[in-house]
DNA sequence: TTATTTTGTTTCACCAGATGAAACGTCGTT
DNA sequence: AACGACGTTTCATCTGGTGAAACAAAATAA
């Protein structure tokens, strides 16, 4: 699509070695590989160079790599307030009072998405949404969102999870997934819980990296499929709102 | 001294400009270009691959450069437990039982240094180390360990400050950061605190990164100098299997 | 107002140094 | 002993990172 090369290929590497241990905690220097798709020899020097600033550190018994000193350093310095839960809930409130449907914020956590901000409808039935809850990235309008903008073969690594539900065909869901890219919403009705529906958008950064997926769900009875998509232009001027703050 | 060059350049500029942060939470790309001494071209390049990324973001007002949501997300897959405070409490509580003294942990945050660990001495008698206490890196066996280990122009800034006491020659303290990083350890008497003393080593990264210091202080009736210098193994001893840990 | 300085962005020719293939080492397994 | 899996090192090739310098924009001085 675009074509802007301002950037330095190896740190660029570099950071996506970094970004190897979002999906695991401990990597051998040979699932790196893999998942970088970068030679023996340039992981093995990236590596080395990480390790020697102290971004990862190497178990000498297990020989495998995790997240070094310097990523709690760096934490120490981020700002509390950087935390999107805490970044994001004035939107979010503002959302669901227009709205008055339950509004949550869903991260990506290797192949889960977690609800990390919650602000519930405030009518008597309505969609209850506990923070901290885990949900499979293979149903739900959240996880398609959240896989249809994520960059790398996340959506490769879903479909062959284990864990697929054998109910869902994967042709379908990847048909989705196109959809969304275009019309950047996305909807389900009653795919994971019955007498749910839900309507999820994309949170990115200014850069157009993909922060979060925003969602407003409540009980079918309510959020039809008409009425969901009157309320996409809302939800968009929200996660519009909320990239910028990031 | 030692040379080894299994690293790749671009990628450790990328990861210096990320550590400047820890001095400064926000940085316009001149007082980056001026900490990191590289050309204007290199850091306008680094910081656009880092912002791209998402380590980065640009507060498109001022201009300026803070951490990015990338770090966030990466503090959270760090395991909780490889906080340093967390992580080496147990061999500080060994090392208090030892000797009984009380032990702290530090650790700088620009220009001065915070405890963020301690375990106090069971004696009636005993120094109190409060944690979250702040110091200024002027003074004190553990500011000139931090100091004599840091690398970069920590020691310029430090001396430059206008917070230096006007009581402190600059000149000897100098020359004390070499003597500790010969003997590899710091001592102070009565320095920042009438009837305190206190010794001081470094706890190192198999890398070989500084990551705090381990000071161990008591009243001056207990702790002569000549009384310290018999710690410093036991000390040294504690630190190495701290370093181990990180 | 115009001149000057400061800071950020883009271009470009050069060649340092990043790169991947391949060889080598070192384990553990059959 | 032979094999395979994984990590390390070497090395010839040539990409792509580099700094200087030109350019643009904005702030400050005059």
């Amino acid at each position: 699509m675009e074509e802007k090369k301002t950037t330095t290929r190896a740190a660029e590497r570099a950071l996506d070695i970094l970004l190897c241990f979002v999906e695991k905690p401990e990597l051998a220097m040979r699932e790196i590989v893999e998942k970088t798709e970068l030679s023996k020899s340039t992981v093995f020097r990236l590596l080395a160079t990480l390790e020697a600033k102290g971004f990862v550190k190497r178990d000498p018994d297990t020989e495998k790599y995790s997240l070094g000193f310097r990523i709690w350093e760096l934490a120490n310095h981020i700002n509390r307030s950087d935390d999107p839960a805490i970044l994001f809930l004035p939107e979010m409130e503002r959302l669901r009072d227009d709205i008055d449907e339950t509004v949550s914020l869903y991260v990506r956590d290797g192949l889960e998405r977690v609800r990390i901000q919650a602000v519930e409808s405030q009518q008597a039935i309505r969609r209850v949404a506990p923070i901290g809850a885990r949900l499979p990235l293979s149903v739900g309008a959240s996880s398609k969102v959240i896989v249809a903008y994520t960059e790398g073969d996340l959506l490769g690594r879903v479909l062959s999870d284990p864990m697929w539900p054998s109910g869902i065909d994967r042709d379908l869901y990847i048909k989705q997934l196109q959809e969304i890219r275009t019309q950047e919403y996305a909807i389900s009705m009653e795919e994971r819980e019955a007498g749910t529906a839900a309507v999820s958008v994309a949170i990115h950064s200014r850069a157009g990296n993909l922060i979060a997926a925003l969602v407003l769900s409540g009980p079918i009875s309510r959020m039809n499929e008409e009425q969901m998509i009157q309320y996409v232009p809302r939800l968009v001027k929200a996660a519009k709102e909320m990239g910028k703050l990031v």
